[in-house]
DNA sequence: GTGAAAGCGCTAACAT
DNA sequence: ATGTTAGCGCTTTCAC
């Protein structure tokens, strides 16, 4: 393997000269300068990144913390595809991207601030994780450069990239309230997801400034799963057979929710409209197909990883960035026939 | 930042001491050990694999290019399930994975060579990879440990994981013989593909075997993409009415051939039989649901990341994996009503 | 059982 | 414009 040295020996010249030579620098003679890129491309030499990062403290990688890369994460190209504009963003701006699993039972061993220290990245990406996780205190703790992906905390060191979910969770109601619908249900995510907090907020924003009834029985937590969110859906279809559309925090859980509705003998829209939350790529293609809150989560992943590199090399004013989201109508909100 | 020279200093040892207590050597005594491991906890060490990497050769990382992790590969989640897998895998194994950008324009003045040298990385898994790919060759003539995915090669330093293509796509053709069917048009991907080559073998020897009539003019590309798929489907279903099923080497693309059937006015699988290959998510929720050729494309990560750590680690004789598919029947092949 | 010293490949003062 | 030197944090002979 050619390192500077050999190009320095075959040169005839130092290995501060090679080094300057190659980074560009300015005050090296034009032929020196050519010379020593000629040995470089003879001798088929690739710099040592961890030599550099060494020295420079400096590693122009990025470390990833996300939750779902495992098995059961599989259903759903949320994580995917935010990972896809992580990875365009971090290309641009040439730097790597480094998955920390957080997945195996090992990794709960070591603290966050060892994670990111050991593997010097510069700064760090967290998505999918829980508002209760342990890790969470640490980042703020810690001076590890960090942007949180739908955690709405802001630090010194920190950022977040989200969206607005308050009004996207507002939009999908009131969606369902030019519909027609007066009682409408909720099957939200859990507690410990910043996003449930906010859309339950904003269905009930929605409902209030409309002096629709809202009673805490319509609302039921499916945890993001589709299964459970059936199940919820079956009870709150069950128990209150007075609603006729329900609001879902995610798209799974809308699936889900359209299951039970099939299963009580009745039909979406027609006796019951479903709205989503997401755009995950199913929505357009099950029957009825799904109204609901496009997310670009590829543009999450990206302005996350562009905020965290602008934090990196600039000091940055803001560390926030709210994306839009936009409501999508389709079958299973289409206004019943009087 | 702690060092082992301040735990060295604190301890009152040398940084050779504390190198061989931390790192589990035996010759060290119980109590200096103890005395180390102490200090470390308390100063809040942190090992720098930076360094160690330099001085190592070894950095405990795989490098991963992958296709499709652009704003267009978000459509299907094949790439991330194998994602997953690799994940896990590394992650069992303590590797760190780094994500290579092939995305980005600028990335293809590096050679594959360069890539993997600059970053140290032990080994590379390479996914989603045409065979002309420039590439290729690279990681054939470099001696970095490599394994292919679903790319059958192999030599001293390569290996690669697929599944069995000819069984997968012959499994598939004669479900749809043994459903009645005669006239079987095939919508494959591209002759860049390895798997392609592959399932079009299985298609033609399912036929043979049976002495059932095989014309060119059945068999269509569809470039793994939907609607190139749903426009191929057009084609074969109106030069040739005589087709009563098709056998699609993607999901995706069978997704597009069912809509082209509809679009004729015609249904599946009443008129025209489907199939499809892979599996994805969406196969089980469109209408009707799509028969399929399973693969575990998480099993598919798995392997390859075990596979190459194994060639890193040990020294290996098998450098190849194949793995099961499975036919999965569903409701776009039933057996039309006589 | 422990330490001194060398060196991994590179960058960056500080000379000259 | 170029070279000398030191050092990033770690592992590893080789001595004692």
């Amino acid at each position: 393997m050619t390192t500077i040295k050999d190009i320095a020996r075959v040169a005839g010249v130092s290995v501060t000269t090679v080094s300057r030579a190659l980074n560009g620098y300015s005050d090296v003679s034009k032929q020196t300068r050519q010379r020593i890129l000629d040995v470089a491309k003879e001798l088929n030499y690739s710099p040592n990144t961890v030599a550099r990062s060494l020295v420079m403290k400096k590693s122009k990688t990025i470390g990833l913390l996300v939750s779902n890369m495992n098995r059961e994460g599989v259903k759903d190209n949320f994580t995917f595809e935010i990972l896809c504009g992580l990875n365009q963003a971090s290309a641009d701006a040439e730097y790597d991207l480094v998955l920390f699993s957080t997945t195996s039972s090992k990794q709960r061993e070591k603290t966050y601030t060892q994670l990111c220290r050991e593997r010097r990245v510069d700064g760090v990406i967290i998505q999918g994780i829980k508002t209760d996780d342990p890790y969470l205190e640490e980042v703020l703790q810690s001076d590890i450069p960090c942007v949180l992906i739908d955690i709405p905390i802001e630090s010194n060191t920190v950022g977040y990239v989200t969206t607005d979910n308050v009004r996207g969770a507002k939009i999908a109601v009131l969606h369902l309230i030019e519909q027609g619908h007066k009682n409408i249900g909720l099957i939200n995510g859990h507690s410990k997801a910043d996003v449930s907090t906010r859309r339950l907020q904003g269905y009930v924003e929605a409902l209030e400034e409309n002096n629709l009834r809202l009673k805490t029985g319509w609302i039921k937590n499916g945890q993001f799963a589709e299964h459970l969110a059936e199940a919820a859906a079956l009870e709150l279809l069950t128990e209150h057979p007075e609603l006729t559309a329900i609001f879902c925090a995610s798209d799974l859980m809308a699936l889900g929710a359209m299951k039970a509705v099939g299963k009580l003998g009745k039909r979406v829209p027609e006796d019951v409209a479903i709205i989503g939350y997401d755009d995950i790529l199913l929505a357009s293609y099950v029957s009825p197909t799904l109204s609901t809150i496009r997310q670009d989560k590829y543009r999450l992943g990206y302005e996350a990883a562009m905020l965290l590199i602008n934090m990196l090399e600039n000091q940055l004013e803001s560390k926030a960035k709210i994306i839009d989201t936009e409501l999508i109508i389709r079958e299973s909100t289409k206004k019943a026939t009087k």
